[in-house]
DNA sequence: TGCAATCCGGACCTTGATGGTCCGAATTGC
DNA sequence: GCAATTCGGACCATCAAGGTCCGGATTGCA
């Protein structure tokens, strides 16, 4: 489905509602989880990975919590698939790895990925999480009426 | 990961093959199974695939196989994905389900990923499966001096 | 100094999709 | 009529993702 998981997903949300209040403040794990309605643990979880990644930092005690560590315009989306997901790698044969595959011998595809990657992860950099957020996003009733759906 | 399925990397794999003798005549599952060292069941899978998406022909009966509907320089990668992997959508709440995200009035990123999907898309449907093949592909042996198992 | 709040790091289990296999039915050429 | 081959579906095993939970460490406050 070339697909990237849930918590990459959840981890545009969370950064975009932790952007809300960045002005000095901090936010909570449980804060954050009762403002985007995720459940708590999972927010947890994101917000583990993204902190390990160096996106957002967290601070322990009391009035802890997670704020970014940069605005979300400097930040490419790229960056949090990378953390949430790992390296953007369409194919496992693609990487540095040799001798894994058992049709190496035969394979006329091998290496041949590479620009395949490349392409979308230039699609990818050019992409903010800012421009995800975009503009106070209330996407107005798409007339359900109209089959839309985005077929590739 | 943002990784397709193997499926989608073996039907690369079998319509370079089939590309190479695509001069009238056919290949059956097994010879393909047999020139690419994949798995027969797993060959005949991919291709019924790749034939229900009219990318392939099969002809029954004896002297029946597969051959290509068209050259592989104009079959773009996209076909081949969407074929084996569905269509690309990154996200589940991108597509014209509505109501299925719980927090679907707290989200601020509704909607946001079609722009992502549509770069994506438009990288992909710059490649063809031609590309991927590219000049027959004996890529030199990038490290010569590790251990190489051929495990196969 | 003790207590409460919070992050940190990991283990654990469940679920769903994927990968792979197999079988019977239909079709075609000899 | 027979053999070869595709076609269409069902079936099962494996694995990663998704989600939950717990103990430990750190910090601020009374």
């Amino acid at each position: 489905m070339l697909r990237l998981s849930k918590l990459t997903d959840y981890a545009v949300v969370v950064l975009t509602r932790l952007d809300d209040a960045t002005d000095g403040g901090v936010l909570t794990a449980p804060g954050l989880a009762g403002a985007t309605g995720l459940a708590e643990p999972t927010v947890a979880k994101v917000l583990k990975i993204l902190a390990h990644a160096g996106l957002v930092e967290g601070r322990r005690g009391a009035l802890g919590g997670y704020r970014l560590t940069r605005p979300l315009a400097d930040m490419p989306l790229i960056d949090v698939i990378t953390a949430m997901d790992g390296p953007i790698a369409l194919t496992a044969c693609v990487d540095n790895s040799f001798g894994v595959c058992e049709s190496e011998s035969t394979c006329p595809v091998r290496g041949r990925w590479d620009p395949v990657n490349e392409a979308i992860r230039r699609a990818l950099s050019g992409i903010s999480i800012a421009d995800l957020a975009g503009p106070p996003a209330v996407v107005p009733h798409p007339e359900p009426a109209s089959p839309v759906f985005v077929a590739g």
